[in-house]
DNA sequence: TTTTAATCGAGACGGTACGTCGAGTCTTGAC
DNA sequence: GTCAAGACTCGACGTACCGTCTCGATTAAAA
């Protein structure tokens, strides 16, 4: 289970990768992703420049690495009582790591990146953060019965997703949308038949 | 003296204007926003450097001024028959923009850069590219009764286009939502009683 | 008779070519060959590090530069009036120029890379630094009669140049062996018959 | 305790001696001086890094310690019957050592470094390796009558070597001038009577 | 017409980060 | 205590792009 160490060699100093991690932590607050260079991270870490390259090829692994469980447990939020409290009280928690939080910046930093980099890409997708943190709350909300139980989840998360980020990464001007009116709303979209299209109404 | 010229002075050159302007979006689908530099475009577009400086000052906003006009004539869609196709068909346009053409590709591009630079974020606010084309759909589904008058278009908005979004920014692992599903969801959502109860989906 | 300017782009700067020039010759003096990088040169002389590779492909190249003119000069010495004192007098030089002299340092400099580096080797083969000061010399003995006039100046300047040489490069011992020594040795070696070999007296 | 070694510890290695010594003799020849680096010796050797370290201080030293036993051999010449054979054919081994020998690599690469790292030169002049080899040949022409028995030893040393090493090291364009020559001028020089006024030649 | 001045392409300028390489040191477990 | 292995900090390498700065050469309106 380790991380194969055929056999002789200096082992990896835990010291220099948590400098690093940290430097990376420090520098997206202190400069920005943009102005954050291999360079600056090094120097920041006290550690030497090959020692980063050596264990991350980028910028952009050292703050995935860096910021993951920090995120992860930004979006898990305590089951509410009733099934509307819960969706807001998730999305409230899904809009804050989007738009204050430090982990979240490390994300839609990330998330930047990725749209022109393919690598950060696919390092994004190894980890469905948001879908993996909405999922709980969908199925929590099935098996208390307030979702049909065939509800198709991928969609589900989709929606209920959907409208808070697009808010906050696009920088669309919704004024006055709260958590809680998004909550409402996923509720009767999702929880309706699903098969019974509202336009066969007017058919 | 008069207030814009004193008196001479050679008149800036269109040449070189659209030369710029081509270059950018020749380098975006040839080498990608990364790899783009001001240094390529001026050499692609056979240009000083300086002439770029003059006129533009990052490549952002180069990007922004050779894509807002392709990408908003790419949104606007012929509308449809019955508003699920109109909304389902609008979607569609944004889906194929957003993951397949190259005005979306830059669209993106700025968008990622607007997570980690503010002034990026600014110009991409001075053009609410997204929102202004899902308007007009949600408004002839209004007049055509499909959705209540009382509609609140911002929210609608967000409600419509945020689950494809979502999909294609976050590189969420939907499988098989198509267009069509999202349209029909949507219309159940914005098109039930604002607030209204979850519960009345028991009835 | 310029150094070719197709047409445009901004001229080479003077002022930094100088700097360089200069900073190498600090730089050789304070730190020495070994510890001389292009980094360093091009901080010292406050200038872009493309700046110097732009002119120059390595420090040697530099150095060479710097120091061949202020070489040459060193090595050409005043006539003297009887050939012995102005052989002599050259040998002085020589052996100021090689052990004492900035130039000197910067010579042996490059003549020590030169045994393992062709390119260097090349560059010091298109000055022929020692050769081309040994000569008037030698041609002023023979013109004054002291040396034969069919004296092969190739080998001539081989045996004047050779002792010096090699007591200073090689560390070699040799005690007491004053320029003067030397001058009154080689005028007895180029001086005698030429094709009179010794061994054949004992023949 | 005891007095040179307290109680245990392994004893050095006499297979990573050898092992070391090697790898410098193929590398000065495979990639030359310039390229051979201390990293590259010990994964050449296959020995750790740190044993080289613990045996020598710096490449310089491997080197010397690998070479100057062939050089002294290369140099050690045959007698010849007649004296000018004699020098004839020493001056051809150092002339061959100094240009063409693996060993004589070594000793200009020694060399060049000694022009600008006195530790190098201070290890180089440990042994001198050229004038040691010279002197019994210029023993051997004085014990032969072929040089006045007052002969200064250095000072002939030097002129005799001279001018065949200032020919090899330098890069002087001395055309067609054999060892044979030097040999024969040289004998012209030393066998003269030495401080006899240059006049004298008109004999 | 002649001036005047802002434009143009070109390309050198001082900076600075890139990713790599070698330096010499340190830390393992095995012998 | 030495060995091979290999990670450590440090700093130079040569390259690329940054945004600025000259150049000489256009170009058109103002004088």
């Amino acid at each position: 289970m380790s991380q194969t160490r055929a056999h002789g060699g200096r082992p990896r100093s835990e010291r220099a990768r948590i400098a690093v991690l940290e430097a990376v932590d420090d520098l997206l607050v202190d400069v920005g992703y943009a102005a954050m260079t291999m360079k600056g991270i090094a120097e920041r870490a006290g550690v030497g420049r090959q020692t980063v390259y050596r264990w991350w090829s980028t910028k952009a692994e050292i703050l995935f690495e860096a910021s993951v469980t920090d995120a992860a447990s930004e979006l898990a939020v305590e089951p509410q009582d009733s099934t509307l409290d819960d969706l807001a009280s998730y999305l409230e928690a899904v809009s804050h790591f989007l738009s204050v939080s430090p982990a979240g910046a490390a994300y839609r930093a990330l998330l930047g990146e990725a749209q022109h980099d393919p690598a950060v890409a696919k390092l994004l997708a190894s980890t469905d953060l948001l879908g993996d943190s909405a999922r709980p709350v969908i199925e929590r909300a099935i098996s208390r019965g307030d979702l049909p139980s065939q509800t198709p989840i991928d969609q589900a998360v989709a929606q209920l997703l959907g409208p808070i980020f697009f808010q906050t990464i696009s920088g669309y001007h919704g004024r006055g949308i709260t958590p809680h009116d998004l909550a409402n709303a996923f509720l009767h979209a999702a929880g309706a038949p699903h098969h019974a299209a509202p336009s066969d109404r007017s058919a």
